[in-house]
DNA sequence: ACCGGGATGTTCT
DNA sequence: GAACATCCCGGTG
């Protein structure tokens, strides 16, 4: 039987790898595998939010209630309801008083198929499961009951694990998605020629 | 393939 | 009252 090079037991992200810049964060998290209630799946898109240059983060303009975890400690789960009807997951990075979050926009999935088809309802194909922020989380079972969750904590619902599938090393930084302000900016980070990608690159 | 519009409700001005 | 870090479906070419 095969066994993997079993160099380390997947372990949940530790606390100073999300205490970094969000744009080193960000194309960090390209492979890594995100575990939740329903599932895993390998991210393959994120987007990167923050700092007082960006008109297109939440917190541009100061914390408010939705947004104080972004001005709090990293490594905590921010989730966030979209369009009335979907809910969205941060990754919270900096450390405190630093508003900044990476945003996950796609998965290939891994584990749990079939239950991510069952949440997923109309969803045809696998790559139709977690090719889109609103997707992922519907198909992993995330909703606004786990905003503000330690992602760090072993034992936790939701978390981020490395099991030594390494960043590509031609991560490929575009503009982000579905933005009025801030659009000019390249912080969308993705695994080139994923088939998984909430939309393709546009060449 | 591309494009347009509707669903649906929270958040902040 | 407007805007919104989305998704899905139905039209047309």
């Amino acid at each position: 039987m095969k066994q993997q090079p079993a160099e380390t037991e997947p372990t949940p992200l530790n606390r100073s790898f999300f205490d970094r810049s969000v744009h080193e964060v960000a194309p960090d998290l390209l492979n890594k595998v995100l575990v939740g209630p329903n599932g895993s799946g390998r991210i393959v898109e994120v987007e990167a939010y923050g700092g007082s240059d960006d008109p297109g983060s939440h917190a541009f303009r100061g914390p408010t209630p939705r947004t104080e975890l972004m001005f709090g400690p990293p490594g905590f789960l921010y989730v966030y309801f979209s369009y009335g009807m979907h809910w969205c997951a941060n990754v919270v990075t900096e450390p405190s008083g630093s508003a900044s979050a990476v945003l996950l926009r796609a998965l290939e999935p891994l584990s749990g198929v079939s239950g991510m088809y069952a949440a997923r309802g109309r969803a045809k194909r696998d790559v139709d499961l977690c090719s889109g922020p609103a997707k992922l989380c519907a198909a992993l079972g995330i909703d606004g009951d786990l905003n503000g969750l330690d992602l760090t904590q072993g034992s936790a619902v939701v978390r981020i694990v490395d099991d030594g599938v390494l960043p590509p090393a031609d991560a490929t930084a575009t503009t982000r998605i579905g933005l009025s302000k801030g659009a000019d900016l390249a912080w969308r980070y993705v695994v080139l020629n994923s088939p998984h990608l909430s939309r393709k690159i546009h060449p």
